[in-house]
DNA sequence: AAACAAATGCAACACGGTTGCAAAATTGAT
DNA sequence: ATCAATTTTGCAACCGTGTTGCATTTGTTT
């Protein structure tokens, strides 16, 4: 059984083509896509409305995770395999976005040093986003 | 002469009604502005194309810096006097946004750790955004 | 194969943000 | 104070992202 079927048949989702196939891109693609990134790697064309939808309901289930970067787009990155779950998103890694290609990825090894702040805010999560240049950008002129 | 007067003064821009209209609510106003929020706030009804062309302007200025904080809508803040210039934003800040409420502050008094990126990412620049409750939404249940 | 529920596609919309252009306002020089 | 040069402003029109309602199609279960 292909790992997108696996995927989606342990969150009780129906097996849908078109599931299939942005599921697939999603395990395929080392960096977040917005919806624009989707439509446009994807050979089948499927209705925007269907695609915004299946995002939706990937997030809902725990197999993506919105990844915030800045642009103007939602991104959605794959979630690790065991650290999110419908109920809770587990998200606290490193993301890294190129200032050239605006690839962006998520960067699981690193721990994130734990900030304290000042009485007044109540912290809930933590994240930290870094700029610069990927390994394609950085010898490019 | 007034704080916005002189700003505007400083950075060689026209003194406008508008600019100091929005400047102001900028200087009074403790959190990140969207827009929306720059919109609903201010008395006098601007096109809001020149909304959006003024913020574009303050920017560049090093009047404002964008703030990203996961919301849909770009955001901006005064930026610290001397840390800023039209060439170079220095936004090196953390971001705090309240999960209730959705306005986010800006943390000028704390460090940011440094963290060390594996070898293929080039770093430019970092920036550190947490959730949590604000002072305000702390207490309210 | 039938029946039910869920997923899809279409039309239509809401809203954030932008561009081109003509009218109005600011500034500097007289 | 006035006038001309230059910026700024407002309007209309537009683009792209993302959403909602509803009828049709598809996947699943028996």
């Amino acid at each position: 059984m292909s790992l997108a079927k696996e995927i989606l048949k342990s969150n009780g989702l129906k097996l849908t083509e078109n599931r299939r196939v942005i599921l697939n891109q999603f395990i395929s693609t080392e960096y977040a896509l917005s919806y624009g990134d989707i439509d446009s790697m994807i050979k089948r064309k499927l209705d925007k409305v269907t695609v915004y939808r299946t995002l939706k309901s990937f997030e809902e289930n725990g197999i993506i995770h919105e990844v915030v970067d800045g642009g103007s787009q939602v991104k959605y990155a794959l979630c690790n395999s065991n650290s999110c779950s419908s109920e809770n998103h587990n998200d606290t890694h490193i993301h890294f976005k190129c200032n050239d290609c605006e690839k962006t990825y998520c960067i699981d090894d690193i721990m994130i040093p734990r900030i304290k702040l000042p009485s007044q805010f109540q912290q809930e999560s933590q994240s930290v986003f870094i700029q610069g240049k990927c390994e394609k950008c950085k010898t490019t002129i």
